[in-house]
RNA sequence: GGACGCUUAGCUCAGUUGGUCUAGAGCGUCUGCCUUACAAGCAGAAGGUCACUGGUUCGACUCCAGUAGCGUCCA
């Protein structure tokens, strides 16, 4: 597999890409087991829909994931990404119930039974795609720990969690408004409302004020609603009602009496500034009631017709049928202010768009309060640390104004709600009839009845990090060690979209049941997990939001297609910034096609070399005696990346890492050193010496390979296993990264590069602007001072002479001007270059004006600041002597260019 | 309405405890090159009142306040 002849000119990835992923997986160099010789690094996939397919936002997630994963495997630990879907109770059933209706039928024609049954085939044929795609992208997940959340060992930890809770007193029956389809007889998501505005009316109704002569004026869209009114409200700083609060109206038409109060909700400007309240039929009005502990008159039944709650004479009416009427009674009694034109905006059923109602219906929640406090505490007090950090101010903020959470679905998909009732209406949770029949006191064999309703979704994936383990049952199941292992996870890696609904209850719900199987009450070794990062929004270059009703999102597997996995992958990451958006175009993608090609290109140039001239001895190879300038400066260059990679990825700022590795990889090692490597392979140094030569940058090539690994996994493989014999098994995503050595890194051997790339880089700017072609050689005069001397340099004209086409190098000794030359000045060193014949005074002198105005510039600036005494005597000593000496470089460089250009007039 | 974030080259972005790091990179633009790894490349160049206003300071892209525009979440 060394062979370089196979090494086309340009890199093509998607063979490359299929060939190594198989190979990766056929040998189980994803799995991972406990090893206690290593310490474990853990990751839970955010698990992404069973019907979902792969997206732009999953793209970023899941590469990151898998850079973090194969960065740590690379560094030592047992790295374990577990992956998996959820059921996604809505999506799913609704996937289902449209092929139904294909076939004109719904799901009731079915039965709950035979229904379930046929969304499990529909998942075992065409669910989870997405999984197969997280592999084209190549993501190194255990995949002999996929987890589905409706499996049954997650339904069983589903149902311990609700039984413990119930019995905890957590888990309770309340009232809740919902969205009601009052024709389909459901209730149905926030989601499968579809909303529009529609031109209405807004009427504006008095109620008297008992014990005066004056009315309370509220405006309301919907008057019929006025009959399970339980209050109305003002807001508390309104100054003109501030005397009514407290005060009792006549709700008419029914004879009862309600009260006014004060409520922040209410805004003092819309309409009159008081406002009925609805809690029955208004989820605004819902919350002021349980604010206010208001009574809930529920009106309707479930078709949206007048039940026995309303007077008499309008029972049985339908809402439409109600509202006539009641404004006609209203009319009649003089209570009708005035009638307004409106535009409401009006939800109605996704399915057979009837306007949806707002009702109140029989539900279950979680208590939050007691969850919510040890949960907060462990991000405050930084047990649990945010990237970025201020995501945890949103997280206060949630957590200290937090709901119950109501937690049943009125669905058929999901875990059922594990509550039986017996025949007298009692009921309980548990974890089986017979458990339940016990729980109640009833004889074995006595009926009962398993609530209808199924559970939220995210009732079974905020406890995915441990029941991935298959808790409760992870000891009779062996798996044990796995959990004690692999739990707590290190990172979590998610969208800040659902820091609420999943981030927050994976932490309540760690630190409510780690304890049972951790043993410990430490919140350190219950808690989900150490880190979480919170990733960007991609959007499009208009810097919109991607999303599949707009359209404006690349197909994710056409850009993997035409660009690579290993480029898309490196593109998205040099492109997500720590908390900010990323702006994303199809054309950005080129960054990394264009990187992996010059990779590519590189390890092509090293294998050629490797074939003609060949490798050194081992042992010679890193004498550092023999080691020149263009070795020791790499090696340096190369060890100070490492290290700046190590930090990057120990603050998550990945993009910084991509960043790092890329002017590593492109400029220090092709633009610099392979340059000057030529110099020495073509050069006549001894074979021995060039085989050393081959064999340090094949070295330094494959280090490279492997701090690039986790970001392009596919690439770096197929010319890793290229430069050298590989043994059959090796592979290396699970050879180690090596750890930086900063006794390479050396400042003295940076610097003296830097003047080696400022001679070339102003010889080359000279040729640049007189429009000199590249195949003139020219002749390079210099004239040294300071600290370099003719000897060092000396040593290293070979790079000099090569890499700025310099055919003949001469030092001068005195103060003689060589004649019609260009000049430069580099780091003190002035630079002549002969241009006999070819220059253009005129073009020389303006280049020269332009720097020397530069440095005049900077110059002024310095001496303003140096005459200034209160810089001198405030500013801190090592800054006023840095000043100082920049002072005298620009000093003395402006004097030479100057000399340099009266010598022209 | 509340909270938070952003505004640096034509475009997309770096710039880590305030010292003009001589404010950088990629793309785009211009010039010259098919120089025996790479034209998806090489070399060079042009292009920036660091959104605006004020304040703190010897010194502000950097800290503070306000304004404008954009965005996210919450209500």
């Amino acid at each position: 597999m060394s062979d370089s002849s196979s090494l086309a000119k340009v890199y093509s990835p998607n063979e490359v890409e299929a060939k190594w992923y198989a190979y990766w997986e056929s040998h189980d160099f994803f799995h991972a087991e406990v090893n206690p010789s290593k310490q474990p690094y853990t990751i839970v996939i955010p698990p992404p829909n069973v019907t979902g397919v792969l997206h732009m936002g999953h793209i970023l997630n899941n590469t990151l994931q898998d850079a973090f994963i194969r960065y740590k495997r690379m560094k030592g630990f047992e790295a374990c990404w577990i992956p998996g879907t959820d059921h996604a109770g809505i999506a799913t059933q609704n996937v289902v119930e449209k092929s139904l209706k294909k076939e004109n039928k719904t799901r009731h024609d079915l039965g709950r039974e035979q229904f379930v049954k046929r969304v499990w085939e529909w998942k075992e044929q065409y669910g989870g795609v997405i999984i197969q795609q997280l592999r084209t992208l190549g993501c190194s997940c255990d995949w002999q720990r996929e987890r589905f959340t409706m499996d049954e060992t997650l339904s069983v930890a589903v149902r311990e969690v609700f039984v413990r809770m119930f019995d905890d007193g957590l888990i309770y029956r309340g009232k809740y408004i919902v969205n009601w389809c009052p024709k389909d007889h459901t209730a149905i998501s926030d989601d499968e409302v579809n909303y529009s505005e529609q031109q209405g009316k807004i009427y504006y109704l008095k109620y008297p004020i008992r014990g005066t002569s004056d009315f309370a004026v509220v405006a309301t869209t919907r008057p019929e609603t006025m009959l399970g009114d339980t209050a109305v409200a003002v807001n508390p700083n309104d100054t003109r009602y501030t005397n009514l609060v407290g005060k009792m109206v006549q709700l008419p038409l029914t004879g009862r009496e309600i009260p006014i109060i004060a409520d922040e909700y209410v805004d003092a400007s819309f309409g009159s500034g008081m406002v009925k309240i609805t809690p029955a039929h208004d989820p605004n009005d819902y919350w002021v009631g349980q604010r206010h502990n208001l009574p809930q008159v529920n009106i309707f039944d479930v078709s949206a017709t007048l039940n026995d709650e309303a007077p008499a004479k309008y029972r049985g009416m339908d809402r439409y049928d109600a509202r006539k009427a009641v404004l006609n009674d209203l009319e009649k009694q003089g209570l009708i202010l005035k009638i307004e034109d409106h535009v409401n905006n009006i939800g109605r059923c996704y399915r057979c768009d009837t306007v949806i109602e707002p009702y109140l219906s029989d539900q279950w929640f979680v208590k939050m309060k007691p969850l919510a406090e040890p949960a907060l505490k462990v991000v405050l007090d930084g047990t649990i640390s945010f990237y970025p950090d201020r995501w945890a101010k949103v997280y206060e903020h949630w957590m200290t104004n937090i709901r119950d959470w109501c937690i049943s679905r009125q669905l058929w998909w999901g875990h059922r709600i594990p509550v039986y009732y017996a025949n007298d209406g009692r009921f309980t949770a548990a974890r089986s009839e017979d458990e339940a029949r016990k729980k109640l006191g009833l004889d074995s064999g006595a009926s009962l009845r398993q609530d209808e309703d199924v559970l939220d979704t995210w009732f079974s994936s905020w406890l995915w990090p441990f029941s991935v383990h298959d808790w409760p049952q992870h000891e009779k199941l062996g798996k044990k060690d796995d959990l004690a292992y692999f739990y707590p996870t290190d990172t979590l890696v998610t969208a800040p979209e659902i820091i609420f609904f999943w981030v927050a209850r994976m932490i309540m719900s760690g630190l409510y049941f780690g304890p049972s199987f951790t043993g410990s009450n430490d919140p350190k070794k219950n808690i989900p997990f150490k880190h979480v990062y919170f990733t960007s929004i991609v959007r499009d270059a208009k810097g919109r939001k991607m999303s599949k009703s707009l359209g404006n999102s690349p197909e994710p597997l056409d850009l993997i297609a035409e660009y690579g996995a290993d480029a898309v992958r490196f593109t998205i990451l040099y492109l997500a910034p720590l908390g900010q958006d990323i702006i994303y175009a199809k054309e950005r993608n080129e960054i990394g096609r264009n990187f992996a090609n010059k990779i590519w290109n590189a390890g092509r140039f090293l294998l050629m070399n490797r074939d003609q001239i060949g490798e050194a001895d081992k042992k010679s190879e890193f004498n550092l005696d023999h080691l020149d300038l263009a070795d020791r400066w790499i090696l340096s260059r190369y060890h100070s990346t490492a290290l700046e990679i190590q930090k990057a990825m120990d603050e998550f700022e990945i993009n910084k890492v991509t960043k790092v590795i890329y002017d590593f990889f492109w400029h220090d090692y092709c633009d610099w050193y392979i340059e000057m490597v030529k110099s020495r392979l073509y050069g006549d140094e001894p074979a021995d010496i060039k085989h050393a030569v081959v064999s340090r940058a094949l070295d330094l090539y494959d280090a490279a390979l492997r701090l690039l690994h986790p970001i392009m996994p596919f690439v770096t493989e197929e010319l890793w296993q290229h430069i050298r014999q590989r043994a059959a098994n090796e592979t290396i995503m699970r050879s180690r990264m090596a750890e930086p050595d900063t006794s390479f890194v050396d400042k003295e051997v940076e610097d003296e590069m830097l003047f080696v790339q400022n001679v070339i880089e102003s010889v080359r700017n000279i040729r640049g602007e007189m429009s000199i072609p590249p195949s003139k050689e020219l002749s390079l005069i210099v004239k040294l001072s300071g600290m370099h001397k003719e000897e060092r340099v000396q040593q290293y004209s070979g790079y000099l002479k090569r890499l700025a086409r310099v055919a003949e190098l001469t030092f001068l000794h005195d103060a003689t001007r060589p004649k019609r030359a260009a000049s430069a000045v580099a780091q003190g060193a002035e630079l002549f270059v002969p241009l006999e014949g070819i220059i253009d005074i005129e073009v020389e002198k303006a280049r020269l004006a332009k720097e020397i105005d530069r440095l005049s510039n900077l110059l002024k600036s310095v001496q303003a600041k140096l005459t200034n005494p209160k810089f001198v005597d405030n500013a801190p000593k090592d800054v006023v002597e840095k000043e100082k000496e920049k002072l005298n470089n620009f000093g003395e460089t402006l004097e030479k260019l100057q000399k340099s250009y009266d010598a022209f007039s």
